[in-house]
DNA sequence: GTTTAAATTAAACAATTGTTTAATTTTGTG
DNA sequence: CACAAAATTAAACAATTGTTTAATTTAAAC
């Protein structure tokens, strides 16, 4: 799908909204006044505020594929480096797009439509199928183990992520960081999140258990 | 707070019903129709929607902390054994109230109601000390190395354990487990969990980075 | 410049929402 | 039984919801 720029606005400002005040929370009364538009173009611009919804899931779903294959894919690493650079490249992309993957983490719990349960599965088919294949490669070359629990690895992974951005103000709290800036709690999380998450991956695909 | 037998029906009712469409996206006239009550009895008992959600939180906070502590007051056991008591308690908790914690994964991204952020924060607060003051035992006695990330380690023990019961049915799918039934694959995810969990907790309290 | 399509608007819509009211029934106490 | 308190009910409420309509404005094509 390709959206327009007017298409695009409307996308980001409900992406923004749903993220702070979920989605019944949110009216689409609340994003016209936003973004300074007539309510009535949601409806005319995606039909509905449920497939405004799905708009978004594939908007952001759309480039994920590429940059994961074009890591697996690079040669001249070894796999474990590979699995760096997906964990530092995930990670970015979850920083970057935090809104987003507050509303994925909502409505992954609800089951209630098919198009987005569709669209969530397809985002996690796509990241396990890629790593999937990295994995095999690090086996077969004896850099990995075998026997590795693949989903429950990235659950490990993502859920650690998700977890992180999603209540990022009683980690904040709970781990003092009241006082550092907004920026420096940025990066703190960053960078306590690739160090521990290289680390686990690290030992789940070395170490036996 | 003790909450009457009407009142503890009403509470388990909203729950259900919460996890599974979401709190907006219940009425009061769905839970008064799932539990053959008239609309007017969630104002007449709780006083508003928002405080039967606050009701919930209330209701399933209070029994936590005790158990916690029990666990790690108990004597003749090394600091590693208590870590494992503590996860495998801690799953089972998670997997017998599959519905709140659904619940509450999907209010802790929301920061609107300031009780409702109060009590998970309080709920956060209670399992970081009680892990704390086990880990700082373990430091002690030198089962542990020194320069854990606690509330790190909580995220990821939290994040992956809500992961997996927030997004089943992806876990299932991705997993190929489709196949078994609802209780094998209920048994399966508290043993590959325990296993995982525990691996990744012992590594981390104890192998250098 | 005229014509056609696209974009935007204000207004209205029916439905649903949480909450309150006032009347009635049930329960418990003396 | 009589009485008071608690529980339950049906009805009404004002507000908000997503969506549609029909009219108007803007933009693009010729």
């Amino acid at each position: 799908m390709n959206y327009s720029d007017k298409q695009l606005q409307i996308i980001e400002i409900a992406e923004t909204l749903f993220a702070e005040n979920g989605f019944h929370g949110t009216s689409i009364r609340d994003i016209a006044e936003k973004g300074n538009i007539n309510i009535a173009m949601v409806s005319y611009y995606f039909g509905s505020k449920e497939k405004l919804l799905e708009a978004i899931f594939e908007f952001r779903g759309e480039k994920t594929k590429l940059k994961l294959e074009s890591i697996v894919q690079k040669s001249g690493l070894k796999a474990m480096e590979k699995i760096d650079l997906l964990i530092d490249h995930y990670i970015e992309k979850i920083m970057m797009s935090q809104n987003f993957h507050k509303i994925m983490v909502r409505e992954q719990v609800l089951n209630n439509s098919i198009p987005i349960s569709d669209l969530i599965l397809a985002l996690k088919r796509i990241n396990l199928d890629i790593i999937s294949k990295l994995i095999v490669e690090g086996q077969e070359n004896g850099e990995f183990k075998k026997d590795i629990h693949i989903p429950m690895m990235m659950t490990i992974m993502v859920g650690t992520a998700n977890n992180l951005i999603t209540s990022k103000q009683y980690y904040r709290e709970l781990s003092n960081l009241q006082a550092l800036s907004e920026e420096d709690f940025h990066d703190h999380i960053k960078s306590t999140l690739s160090t521990h998450l290289k680390f686990l991956i690290k030992t789940m695909l070395t170490n036996e258990f």
